[in-house]
DNA sequence: AAAAGGCCCTGGTCGC
DNA sequence: TGCGACCAGGGCCTTT
């Protein structure tokens, strides 16, 4: 699945490739991603000049000058950037045809993923509906344990199904939330707003020493993510317990435990995690 | 307001 | 070999 780490090494890959490069135009094979792409986009964008790629979530904004470029890779999204004749295999739903005959190119196969268009400057896209209510980035400064503290104050909800929220904290999924729980010794179903201050500066510590981690690493799991070189964008880390479930803890051995919250599947130690 | 569940989608896996 | 059931999961939407 592309987490956080993964669109950063995504736009890490393409954005040497694309700023300063013109758009010709832009192919919508299949506008039905999670919504629909569009119609207006390839006209939209031609003749814009990519100025910059940058990352807010989980979401791509592509700065074309008069507006942005929003691509979010849903679970099944990669993107590649090809030379102008690379035939389109199944699921390339979307190419930006740019002047200097390359393309980058969306493969989606669920169809999670989007492809939008938001007008005007950079505080104008970030008030799109999608942007609007996103929490602090977790890499960056504002995202501090007292931070984390404060948003999940009085809330019942499980921490785990806490750390997915992206009004809480962006970035964080299914995979990670598990991982950081482990690191911070939290069971994933305390209630968060029970979690004290002291350990609410652990967990924030552990996302960011985490998912910068695994943005070293060049990404983390899942089979159909490709990296913008064609290459595969991951490699199997070695997780401490997410997808362990009956294996032993990598530090006590206790026998890993999988439970279901929100509809998914969390992993956890139950003798490291109270 | 918060929490819980539904839903979108395809490919891989498993049991029969 | 074929086929149906099931699972994976980001994140918005609807319902409670």
């Amino acid at each position: 699945m592309p987490e956080l780490p993964e669109v950063e090494v995504t736009r890490r890959g393409i954005a040497p490739q694309l700023v300063g490069q013109r758009i010709d135009t832009a192919v919508v094979r299949n506008k039905n991603l999670r919504w629909p792409i569009p119609a207006h986009l390839p006209k939209t964008v031609a003749g814009l000049t990519i100025r910059d790629v940058n990352r807010r979530g989980k979401y791509l904004l592509i700065d074309c000058g008069l507006g942005f470029l929003l691509l979010h890779l849903g679970m099944s999204g990669s993107l590649r950037l090809l030379a102008a004749d690379v035939a389109a295999q199944k699921h390339d739903h979307f190419d930006l045809i740019l002047a200097n005959h390359t393309r980058l190119r969306l493969k989606d196969p669920r169809r999670f993923g989007a492809v939008l268009w938001l007008p005007g400057d950079l505080q104008n896209a970030l008030q799109h509906p999608l942007l609007a209510h996103l929490g602090p980035e977790p890499l960056t400064a504002a995202f501090t344990g007292k931070a984390l503290h404060d948003a999940i104050r009085g809330r019942k909800v499980h921490i785990k199904i806490a750390l997915m929220n992206s009004r809480i904290v962006v970035g964080v999924g299914n995979i990670y939330a598990s991982e950081a729980l482990f690191g911070a010794g939290i069971h994933p179903d305390t209630a968060a707003g029970k979690i004290g201050l002291v350990r609410c500066e652990k967990l924030a510590q552990t996302i960011k020493t985490i998912l910068q981690a695994a943005i070293q690493a060049g990404g983390s799991s899942l089979r159909d993510f490709v990296g913008s070189d064609g290459n595969p964008g991951y490699f199997q880390q070695n997780y401490f317990v997410y997808g362990r479930g009956g294996e032993p803890c990598r530090k006590c051995g206790a026998s890993i435990k999988q439970i279901t919250q929100g509809q998914r599947s969390s992993f956890y130690c139950p003798r490291c995690q109270r």
